[in-house]
DNA sequence: GCTCGTCTCG
DNA sequence: CGAGACGAGC
C-alpha cells in the first residue's frame, strides 16, 4: 500500500501534472495541499478510480485527499476532536482533513508558512502547531494507526536545508518551529524518510525564485509521519523530484510512503 | 506583394499564433494592433525575416509593422505630420506608425473603440478620426501611393454586421463614426475588400463573450484602404478567417491584400 | 516566480 | 471572455 502527500500549489494549474503522475505512480492515497479552491470547483471526477475527501477554500491554503478505497470517515479541521471552542478560529482556514480507510487514520495538514520570525503569522503557526500536538495526541493516546501526511513547512534538521549556516533566524528552521517537530516525534511517531536515509539533499520543496532548482537550492519540508504500529510496516519511503523538473510545476514534490499492509482496494474492487 | 493587417490582442499571449499563421502566409507587410507591450519588450528577434517598425505603451494599444524590405522611414504618430501643437495629446496613446517601402507609404492605425456613443471615449474616437483625417490629407494631397491599415472599430455599413436592425446606436456602427469613414473614402481612399466582393458576413471580429464566433455573430470593422495609384494595382483582398478558430485566439483574424506590384524584397535578399 | 483575487478595458 | 495591472502570499 503507498500513500503519498504533494503540495500542488492550485489544484486547477496543476491538474494534468497530478493525473499524469497518477498514471505513472498509481499510489492507494494522495494527499494534497493548497488546492486553492473552493469545495463546489474541485475537480472530483477528473482521478477516476478515486474517491475525493476535501476541505477548500477561496485562493488559499485548502487540502484534499484522494484514495482508492472510500473512506469510513472523513473529518475537517480541529473542531472534531479538540471540540468547537477550544480551537476558536483555528478551522477558519483549511489546513487539515482526515479519512479512516483500512482501519488507518490519515491525516493530511497544510501547516501555515510563518512568514518570518515573530511576525502575527509566525505566531499562529506555533499556535496551530500546539493545536495539532493535541490533536494527535488524541489519536496516539488511543493507540491508533496513524499516518500524517503534509506540508509542515519545517525543515526538521540541518541535513534538511541546501546551506544550513545562519538558518536558525529563517523561518522553516528556527528552533521553535524545529522544537514543535521534535514533539510530535516524542508522541512516538516516525519521520519515516528517515527511518530509509539520512543523507543530506533530500529536498521537497525549492523556491520558485533565484533558480533554486536548477542550483538544487531546496529545503525538506514536507514529511509523512507514522505511529508505532506502523514503524516495522513501513517499507520503504522515498522523494519523486521527476514532477519539479516538469513545465510550470509546483514548487513542490512528492514523497511517497510504502507500507507493507494489503491493498484491501484490490481485494474489494 | 502581399500586405496583412491583424489586431493580435496582445503579442506575448499570440507570438505562436503570428509566427504560425507568417510560416503559411508569408506577407511581406504584417501590421499588428494592440501589442501591448512596451518597445523594450517587444520581441523582435521572434520574426526571421522581418524587419520590426514598433510604437508600443503599456497594458494598452501599441502598433507595429512587420516588413521584409528595410523601411526607408519610419514615424511614430500624428505629430510628424500635423505638428506636436496641433495633436495635443493625441499621440500619447500608439494608435499609428508609418513606414515607407518601395515608395508606398504604409499606414497603420488602432482606431480606439469610443465605448458607447456620447460617452468621453466616443468623443476621443471622433476627435482622432478628424486628426487622421488631416494626417492623410497630408498624403493624399502630395499624389503618394498610400496603404493605411488597421483595425478602424468602424463597420462601414450594414453589410458588415452580423444582425444589422437597430444597431445605428451601436458603437462602431453609429452614423458619426460611418461618416467619419465614408470621409476617408472621399479622400479617394478604397475600401480594398470591397473592390472585390460584396457580400455581406465578411467580418474581422468576433466578441470573445456570448459565443460570438461559433454562432457568427462578427463585425467587420479591420480595413486595408488603397489611394488611387494603388487601385488599379490591387489584385485581391480577403480575410483569412482560419486564426480565430485556434486555441486562445485573438478576437479579431487577419485580412491581406495582394498588390500587382514585383515582390522588391526578393530581388534584394 | 508563480498563482490567486479584484479591477479596468473592450 | 480574455487580456493587462496591481497587490497578497509564500
Amino acid at each position: 500500500m503507498q500513500i503519498a502527500t504533494w503540495n500542488v500549489n492550485s489544484i486547477r494549474m496543476r491538474l494534468g501534472h497530478i493525473q499524469q503522475w497518477l498514471e505513472k505512480n498509481p499510489v492507494d492515497v494522495l494527499c494534497l495541499q493548497e488546492t486553492k479552491v473552493m469545495d463546489e470547483q474541485f475537480p472530483q471526477d477528473a482521478f477516476p478510480g478515486y474517491t475525493c475527501a476535501i476541505a477548500g477554500q477561496k485562493s488559499y491554503n485548502g487540502v484534499a485527499i484522494l484514495s482508492k478505497i472510500k473512506p469510513t470517515a472523513i473529518s475537517v479541521g480541529f473542531a472534531p476532536i479538540l471540540g468547537a471552542e477550544v480551537i476558536g478560529d483555528l478551522d477558519v482556514q483549511k489546513r487539515l482533513i482526515h479519512i479512516q480507510i483500512q482501519s488507518i487514520e490519515i491525516i493530511n495538514v497544510y501547516v501555515p508558512n510563518g512568514q518570518s520570525i515573530g511576525s502575527e503569522k509566525y505566531e499562529y503557526k506555533l499556535c496551530w502547531l500546539r493545536a495539532l500536538y493535541q490533536y494527535l495526541s488524541h489519536f496516539t493516546s488511543l493507540k491508533l494507526p496513524v499516518c500524517v501526511c503534509g506540508d509542515w513547512n519545517i525543515a526538521p534538521t540541518d541535513l534538511d536545508i541546501y546551506n544550513p549556516e545562519n538558518k536558525q533566524d529563517h523561518i522553516m528552521a528556527s528552533p521553535p518551529e524545529r522544537q514543535a517537530f521534535e514533539d510530535f516525534l516524542s508522541l512516538n511517531f516516525q519521520d519515516s524518510l528517515r527511518r530509509f536515509s539520512q543523507e543530506s539533499e533530500q529536498f521537497t520543496w525549492w523556491d520558485y525564485r533565484a533558480g533554486s532548482f536548477r542550483r538544487n537550492h531546496g529545503w525538506r519540508i514536507d514529511h509523512i509521519l507514522i505511529s508505532s504500529w506502523l514503524h516495522s510496516r513501513a517499507k520503504n519511503c522515498w522523494i519523486d523530484r521527476e514532477p519539479r523538473g516538469w513545465e510550470q510545476p509546483s514548487d513542490h514534490t512528492p514523497v511517497i510512503l510504502e507500507l507493507d499492509i494489503e491493498n484491501i482496494a484490490i481485494l474489494l474492487n
